[in-house]
This record gives C-alpha cells, sequence and structure tokens, in this order.
DNA sequence: TTCAACAAACCGACTGGTCGGTCGGTTTAC
DNA sequence: GTAAACCGACCGACCAGTCGGTTTGTTGAA
C-alpha cells in the first residue's frame, strides 16, 4: 500500500512540478497564477495544495530540482576532463551548454530568483553557491596542482559565473547571440582571466604569464 | 510665471524621485507601496499621481536617474585615465566604488531590474547596455592603441559588467566582503581576461603576458 | 466475494485582504 | 479669478489560500 502510494505521490509531485516550471518561466514568479498552474497540470487548485503548502513552497520546489539537474550536469563534466583547469571549463561549458538549450531553463534560474520579494535572495544566493563550488574546487585543484598561481578561487568563481549570467541575460533579453555560440571566446577570456594558458585551436600555441 | 513653476516642478518630481528610490530599494518594486512612498514625500496619493502617471512609470524615472548618476561618474573616471586599458579599469572602479558606498542603490540597480514581470526587461537591459558601452569603447581604443590583441570587445564588456554584478550580489545577499574590497583582486582578474599586463601594487613590478 | 469503514486524493466556489489608481473637492500661487 | 497643485476617501480588480464536500483507493471482517 505505502509502497505504491509514495510512489504514485511522487509521480504526481513531478507533474505538478513540471506543469510549475513551465508557467512560473513563461510568466515570472508574480504574474505566475497558481490556477493556472492548475490547469496545465489538469489539477484543481485544491489538488495543488494538498501537495504543496503554498505558492512560494512550490517554487522553491521547482528551483531546488533544476538547480539539482544543472549541478549534477556541470559536476558529471567535470569528472571526465583530465586537469583541474579543463574541468572547471567543461563544467562551465555544460551550464552553458544547458542554458542555451533551453530558454526557459535560463529564465527561471538566472532571472527569476529576485522577482520574490526578499524572500528568495537566500535561495538564489544558495543555488548560485552550488555551482560557484563546483567551479572554486576544480580552481583550488589548478592551483594545487601549480597549473595556475594562487588567487581568490572564490572571488574567480564568481566571475565566472557572472560572466555567463550576463551573457545569458543578454541573450535573453536583447536578442544576442546563443551562449554556446559565443562559449568559446568567453572560455577564452574567463581562462585568461585566471591566468592559466589559454588553449587555442592547438594547446601549443597558447598563452603563458611570467614574472618580468 | 512658468520659469519658478517650471523649477518647483522638477523640484517636486526630484523630492518624489528621493523617496521613491529609498522604498523601491528597501522592498523591491512588487512590495513598494505608493502609499508609503507618499508618507515619505509627504505627499498624498493623488499628489503623487498628479506628478507621474504610474507606479510604473515613477519605477523607471527612478532607475533612469540613478543610471545616469553612476554612467556619468564612470564616464569621467575614464576621462582621467591615461591609456585606453587604465580607462576601463578606472570607469569600472567607479561603479564598484558608487556601489559598495550605497547598498541601496547596488540592490536597485543590481536586483530589482527583474522585479516587475516581462515589462521591465527592457528597461534593465538598456541599462546595462550603458555601462557596457563605457567598457566597450575603451577596450576599442585599446585595441585601436594596440595594448591588447583584437577581441569581442562586446563580449568583454558584458563579461566585466556580469562579474561585477555577481560580486555585488554576494555582498549584499551573503554577507561577502564588500566590492571595493575585493575590487583589486577584481580588476587583476578582469585585466587578465582580456590579456593586458597585470599591473601590481606598483605599474613596475607587474606581470607581462608574452607570447610562449 | 462483498461491503462497510476509513483515509487519501482531489474538487472548485468562495472569501478576505491588498493596493494601484480615480475623482470630486480643497488649497495655494499668480 | 483661475489654474496648477494637492488631498484622501473610495472603488474594484485581483488572486492566494480555504473548506465543506465528492471521488477514489485500501483494508479487513463477515
Amino acid at each position: 500500500m505505502s509502497q505504491s502510494s509514495a510512489k504514485q505521490r511522487s509521480q504526481t509531485r513531478e507533474r505538478i512540478l513540471e506543469s510549475a516550471e513551465l508557467v512560473f518561466a513563461d510568466n515570472g514568479y508574480h504574474d505566475a497564477l497558481v490556477d493556472e498552474i492548475g490547469r496545465r497540470t489538469s489539477m484543481s487548485k485544491g489538488g495543488l495544495y494538498f501537495h504543496f503548502p503554498s505558492k512560494e513552497d512550490l517554487f522553491f520546489a521547482v528551483m531546488d530540482r533544476l538547480a539539482n539537474k544543472l549541478v549534477r550536469r556541470a559536476e558529471k563534466a567535470a569528472a571526465k576532463a583530465d586537469s583541474p583547469v579543463a574541468a572547471a571549463e567543461a563544467a562551465l561549458g555544460a551550464v552553458v551548454s544547458a542554458l542555451s538549450k533551453q530558454k526557459r531553463l535560463a529564465r527561471l534560474l538566472v532571472t527569476q530568483g529576485y522577482s520574490m520579494g526578499n524572500a528568495f535572495e537566500k535561495k538564489r544566493t544558495e543555488i548560485f553557491e552550488r555551482f560557484a563550488s563546483v567551479i572554486r574546487s576544480q580552481l583550488d585543484a589548478a592551483v594545487e596542482a601549480g597549473e595556475i598561481d594562487e588567487l581568490d578561487t572564490g572571488l574567480a568563481a564568481r566571475v565566472w559565473l557572472g560572466a555567463v549570467n550576463e551573457v545569458v541575460v543578454h541573450w535573453l533579453f536583447s536578442g544576442g547571440p546563443s551562449p554556446s555560440e559565443t562559449a568559446p571566446e568567453l572560455k577564452r577570456l574567463l581562462v585568461a582571466s585566471i591566468g592559466a594558458p589559454v588553449t587555442g585551436p592547438k594547446p601549443e600555441s597558447g598563452w603563458k604569464v611570467v614574472l618580468e
């Protein structure tokens, strides 16, 4: 009984989360109507409130779900690389690529974090810190391995994320180029920022930072 | 008549804009009450609506006013520098410093742009593009002068702004270090990103990027 | 197998509080 | 005298959340 019904339960939750993701992404938190989420889930408002205590909780659940997916993707990409800097680059690339493929996801993660009053600040911060720590730990490893010079890796990670964020926003709202298009050049800039050799088409034609 | 009353008029508008800035910054667009703005201006709601047609317009006016101030500051700082890269750095520094000194301003420019539904996207974009173009034109000049290699200066400018944005957000919401504290290290990262020589405490004891 | 008993899941009309915006009226300035 | 500036009680649209009720599924005793 509780075995199969627990499964049902989580399936229903998933269904709701999927609809909610669409509605929140399309309209932003405030303009998203709970009734609309119900409509898309083919479930009444009362039904929704049986599964989630409030609109806010539902929104948080949607964001967590997305963040989990993306972080996992980034970690997986990093694991495949064969040097710390390459791993950081790969993690970044994975995120950029995922966001490029799904405007909706990008919209939610990148801009809707601020849409609620001061309530969401913590959550948004928490999610960004999770991404940052993936990058950061790779940069730390790179320093450890002597691949790059010592630097504030936490700051560098935030710089990377901020850069991606802005590029994505520009894409979303100004019809700029897709992030995946600018990814190569973006990577070049960010890799250069930490003083690592920038790999062009061929690794050996790169740059090196030396003390004068 | 129209001479002095026009002056009065704009003074009153200014008074309203100042209160509105406080209220919007403290509460975000949605939670900011027009009545509260009236209270702080010592003016009735009707009075406000005599000067501004809607809450939205008022918000736009507040943002424009802030953006103007900041852009002017950045341009002024850039004008004093004696090389394009130094100018870009100076412009960045001016913005960071201004944001550090006024949390409220930072909150508004950096996070409240998304608080309205999709309505504000254009405005936020417009403001960020104005900042970006200040940086960008300096980077273009740097390329022109042979100070740095050719690169996508528009992208680089966005990377810089995005980085600042993220650092500011981290400061605001996570109690991280003030942007002005991390500014030196931040500048180092961003200057390195465009492949320019990174200057340490003294210009002559710095770093230089050379082809290997 | 049947069915009463119970609970979990779902329904949707309704409520209650909130606020942007209005408007007829009053004051102030010239 | 009159028009710009200001007042503030009021309106009405909006919508998250509620709640009494219905349906669906499970259990276990007869």
